[in-house]
DNA sequence: TCTGGGGTCCTAGGACCC
DNA sequence: TCTGGGGTCCTAGGACCC
């Protein structure tokens, strides 16, 4: 029988930013996202002051200048870094490893004699090699180890470890009794509020709730974990990540648009983040959906979401191609007089690259092109994002003149345009 | 005044087929 | 008045996760 380990770090974003800010030891921290919006991570400090995750800033603001807490603007892709790093070092302690999300991973441990000794030399290791404070929770399934990890967070006795096997069956009913039924992995507010006027109300109920009543009243998600919290492993470890079915690129704006061009810029700029993802996994899209929408808390302004969908004549990952087609979309669903709170691309029906059926009438895509996106890719692993960037990502007008010509033109972050062509060789030449 | 950005899976219902 | 019994595919919407 397999024994999974959850590994998360705390406080993730706060502790990365911590990491390089020893001063902040012991001191509250909240992360905010984008235009520094919400609370995305917070402290243990910062959560003892009472504030909550996902809150807007603005109604904490004044709380956190009179405790002094450190405010910082999220930095991604110092946690994306992190993460690698934080993930690698897991890695080596597990037999295997799904890596979950940013700051989690699940890791097998069959086999292994002092789970105690091995789950705190294991932190202890994360700790002084990448610098994150982790916690570790342990059980028969995916559902249990992570509930473990909610123990290990919670209560302090527990030293960041804990296994539901290291107590007795008494306490172990105990111990569920005392979890809200909203803190088991799965169950949402929603589920949540069905379940209590249902009488369910903490992890020991749903454990022992009738699970062909639970599927008829949910479905069989719920009862899996209904399963799950039995012991019964119905989630098995995923060591290789699948690929995406669907990636999604946006952003909300820090003021509001009402120009066109402004929003074409935008969607631009997400087409070629959202390709760039695309190529990553070596895939291909075949539909492109761009879509707007206004500020939905300003409730006094009338509202307004723009959604389509875009079918290419080829699946793509050409940066040109689904910026083109993403704009394309924006010029249908765009109403003059309205203002903006974000826009976004969403690339769907996904597949591996050159599988697809060509059309025998259609032009075929220029090869070449290929061969200019990764150069372009490499550039920007190399040298930072947006490094190199499609011409067209700057406005509309630099995007006609860049559909205008057989390969994509680039200009470079500093403003100097760089045009791009083939020698007759085939190397891909580039000037300014 | 100021409210994120990604993803997944499941279900129900309709269209359509034989 | 009575009106089969399957199956598939697609979409929208709802729920969850971080």
């Amino acid at each position: 029988m397999p024994l999974f380990a959850l590994v998360d770090g705390n406080s993730f974003y706060a502790s990365c930013e911590r990491a390089f800010r020893p001063d902040l030891i012991g001191r509250s921290i909240v992360v905010l996202s984008n235009n520094d919006g919400c609370v995305v991570a917070r402290s243990a400090e910062a959560k003892a002051l009472g504030i909550k995750g996902f809150v807007p800033f603005f109604e904490i603001r004044e709380m956190c200048e009179r405790h002094g807490v450190t405010v910082f603007s999220s930095n991604y892709a110092l946690y994306g870094d992190m993460s690698r790093r934080m993930m690698q070092v897991i890695g080596s302690w597990g037999i295997e490893q799904e890596v979950y999300s940013v700051d989690e991973s699940f890791i097998t441990l069959d086999g292994i004699a002092d789970l105690k000794d091995y789950a705190t030399r294991l932190r202890a290791d994360v700790l002084q090699r990448v610098g994150i404070p982790t916690c570790v929770g342990i059980g028969p399934t995916k559902t249990l180890a992570k509930l473990a990890n909610h123990v290990g967070k919670k209560f302090p006795k527990a030293a960041g470890v804990f296994s539901w096997d290291w107590l007795t069956p008494e306490w172990r009913d105990k111990l569920m009794a005392r979890i809200e039924v909203g803190d088991v992995w799965g169950v949402g507010r929603r589920i949540a509020e069905k379940l209590g006027t249902m009488g369910i109300h903490t992890a020991l109920d749903l454990q022992r709730a009738d699970p062909r009543d639970i599927k008829r009243r949910f479905n069989v998600v719920v009862e899996r974990t209904v399963a799950e919290l039995n012991g019964i492993s119905c989630l098995a470890l995923e060591d290789v990540a699948p690929n995406r079915q669907q990636i999604i690129a946006s952003r909300s704006f820090a003021e509001l648009v009402g120009d066109v061009d402004t929003l074409a810029s935008a969607i631009s700029h997400h087409a070629c983040r959202a390709a760039e993802k695309l190529r990553q996994q070596q895939s291909e899209a075949r539909m492109v959906g761009a879509s707007v929408r206004t500020n939905p808390f300003r409730e006094r302004d009338a509202q307004y979401t723009g959604w389509i969908v875009v079918p290419l004549i080829h699946p793509s990952a050409d940066s040109t191609v689904i910026a083109h087609a993403a704009l394309a979309g924006l010029h249908a669903i765009y109403r003059e007089g309205i203002s903006y709170k974000k826009a976004g691309v969403v690339l769907t029906e996904i597949g591996p690259q050159g599988l697809e059926q060509r059309d025998l009438f259609a032009p075929l895509p220029d090869p070449r092109r290929a061969k200019v996106m990764a150069v372009m890719d490499r550039v920007n692993a190399e040298y930072g994002t947006g490094c190199l960037a499609g011409a067209g990502v700057g406005g509309l007008d630099g995007f006609q003149l860049l559909c205008g010509q057989p390969l994509p033109c680039f200009f470079c972050a500093h403003g100097v345009l760089i045009s791009c062509s083939f020698s007759a060789n085939g190397l891909l030449m580039l000037c300014s």
